[in-house]
RNA sequence: UGGCGUGUGGCGCAAUUGGCAGCGCAUCUGACUCUGAAUCAGAGGGUUCUAGGUUCAAAUCCUAGCACGCCAGCCA
């Protein structure tokens, strides 16, 4: 429907984040000789969510932005949390960003012989042995924080005896658990990542991509920096917790000689009201919190896909954030500006009621109907206007009309005169109540020679209300959403409970046997939003949503002074 | 009482490397308005973590503290 706008480097404007700077200074120095390679290296054991877009928009944005290349990387070396599903998902949301890998996806999985090969070469040089120690006794003997830890009996075993034990460790002669290959690096250093770590351990489980052609499989510290190496990569971006592993990811590159790209890392995104671990996130949907990985107020970008909110302005969110080193959590107003500002820039708008009021025009001709023509999108003449069907009966929102106004209340009330937009001027004489009082119609009248919104005689009105044709209405559901979490920092919760406390009970409310104007029965799964005037911005849900039997999300509110009027009174 | 890292308006980031602390979001006014939207104009809000020191001049350099984050998986 909507051709996805691509991607440009529209960081020129922002202040350089330190990443870039680096970028820019090895550049100037020749450092690389002329190449950036970067790489976005997610591990295939879950969904995406708004913290990897920072990083794809980082790592894909920087090579962009120089001529170089972003590798697509899954590191996949623990077959037993990773799944094919992911790295198809995984990719369709890379893709949805607006990013392009060309030929550049690749497999961490793909270098295992590799690896296997430079393990071998570690141990030759004795930099690598193989231990039978237990993992509860390489525990006990890593020491913690303040005191040093101890050797293994196995440290100083023959490269010929390790050598031996590896490739039957390989051959799948031993047993999970019971053997080990480790770094020999440093048992007393104050990093524990130092103290001899593991890099291969024995794994009897099939793997998505090699299935049972091996029973070993490297860590992540071994994997990750000569993955890094094989493809050439010149600048290795990762996330603030991997700090304490660049000593690691430095010894290995420097012990084995090969091509050293620089790690960098930058802190994690955050958002108010969000959780934003994988873990926390797969247990939203595992103790079915939420319907699914996708659902509309999930942080995955599945989720805020599903909501509706576009790639470019998640691409605008990722720029505006900023990259730095401090731990932070972002506004989730900030987020909402976004997709506000991409939207109002090119959403059309409609009219849509969602909790409908039955308004009878007592001077209107029976069965009369009529064309009114409406703007389609004010910010952009070039979508022209379209025709919404009048009639003697129609729906208002419930919210614009009230028997007793509070003060500053522009909106329908009896006796009083408004605007339907691009409809009539009507005003209010008769309030119809069911018999628990409840206003179930109100009969208005309306002056012809108002048609199309303004009076021949100059007089104003100070309100404009939407308005759906009860003839012509289509029936939608519509679901309304609000912050997953209800405070403000979900895991900040008292001893003993933990961040699902925090799930704000309200964060969806679905509304059925909404009104919406004709055209809105049209809309095509796949667009973006529409916006219902004055209400917000709402998605056709491209999995609910039947032919005939539309159903919305609603991707963001628009603001509303009025309501934050009311709040603070 | 280990190591690594980080402290700049409410929040997120800048500050040409020592030269009057700026921007975005949020908040609040006002204007305009056929969306109480958008737009426009404006306002408030800072002991740059603290205390010393160097200097004509410090967010930036030095010293000593403090606070916060991460690290003791055969996870990544």
């Amino acid at each position: 429907m909507t051709e996805p706008t691509p991607p440009t480097p529209d960081n020129a404007a922002r202040p350089q984040d330190f990443v870039r700077k680096i970028v820019a200074e090895d550049l100037a120095s020749n450092k690389w000789n002329g190449a950036v390679v970067t790489r976005f290296p997610p591990e295939p054991n879950g969904y995406l969510h708004i913290g990897h877009a920072k990083s794809i928009c980082l790592n894909f944005g920087i090579a962009a932005e120089n001529n170089g290349r972003c590798h697509l990387r899954f590191d996949d070396t623990n077959p037993t949390k990773e799944e094919m599903e992911y790295v198809e998902s995984i990719q369709e949301d890379v893709r949805w960003l607006g990013w392009d890998w060309g030929t550049d996806k690749f497999f961490a999985s793909d270098y295992f012989q590799q690896l296997y090969d430079y393990a071998v070469q570690l141990i030759r040089d004795g930099k690598a042995f193989v231990c039978d120690l237990t993992a509860e006794e390489i525990r006990q003997r890593r020491g913690t924080l303040t005191e040093p830890g101890t050797e293994s009996p196995f440290r100083n075993r023959s490269a010929e005896e390790s050598l031996d034990l590896f490739a039957r460790m390989r051959a799948g002669e031993f047993d999970e658990g019971t053997h080990t290959l480790r770094a020999r690096i440093d048992m007393t250093s104050p990093n524990l990542n130092m103290r001899d770590p593991v890099i291969y351990r024995i794994l009897k489980a099939t793997h998505h991509r090699t299935g049972d052609a091996w029973c070993i499989y490297p860590m992540y510290d071994f994997a990750h920096p000569i993955s890094d190496s094989i493809e050439g990569i010149t600048h290795s971006i990762c996330t603030l917790e991997f700090e304490d592993h660049r000593p690691l990811y430095d010894w290995v590159l420097r012990e084995l000689g090969i091509h050293h790209s620089q790690q960098i890392e930058f802190a994690r995104l955050n958002l108010t009201n969000t959780v934003m671990s994988k873990r926390k996130l797969l247990m939203l949907v595992r103790d079915g919190h939420v319907s699914g990985w996708d659902d509309p107020r999930m942080p995955t970008i599945s989720g805020i896909r599903r909501r509706g909110y576009t790639p470019e302005s998640m691409r605008d969110f990722c720029s505006r954030i900023g990259v730095a080193k401090s731990d932070s959590v972002v506004d989730f107003a900030m987020l909402e500006h976004c997709v506000r500002e991409d939207l109002n820039r090119r959403s059309p708008r409609m009219m849509g009621v969602l909790r409908p009021l039955r308004v009878v025009i007592t001077n209107y001709p029976e069965g009369q109907t009529e064309m009114c023509e409406a703007v389609n999108n004010p910010e952009d003449p070039a979508d022209g206007t379209r025709q919404v069907p009048f009639g003697r009966e129609l729906f208002i929102e419930q919210d614009d009309f009230r028997e007793v106004p509070p003060p500053k209340y522009f909106r329908l009330t009896p006796g009083r005169e408004v605007r339907l937009r691009y409809g009539y001027f009507i005003t209010c004489n008769e309030v119809v109540k069911d018999a628990d009082g409840n206003v179930v119609e109100v009969r208005c009248t309306y002056d012809p020679a108002t048609r199309g919104g303004d009076s021949p005689d100059g007089r104003k009105v100070k309100a404009t209300i939407h308005w759906v044709s009860a003839a012509h209405a289509v029936d939608a559901e519509v679901r309304l959403y609000d912050h997953l979490f209800a405070a403000e920092f979900p895991d900040n919760v008292p001893e003993g409970g933990d961040f699902t406390d925090n799930l704000n009970p309200a964060s969806l409310e679905v509304l059925t046997g909404c009104k919406l104007e004709p055209a809105l029965g049209e809309v095509k799964p796949g667009g973006i939003p529409v916006q219902f005037e004055r209400l917000g911005y709402f998605h056709l849900d491209p999995i609910d949503s039947a032919p005939g039997k539309p159903v919305f999300n609603r991707t963001a509110t628009l603001k509303d002074a009025w309501q934050r009027a009311q709040k603070k009174a």
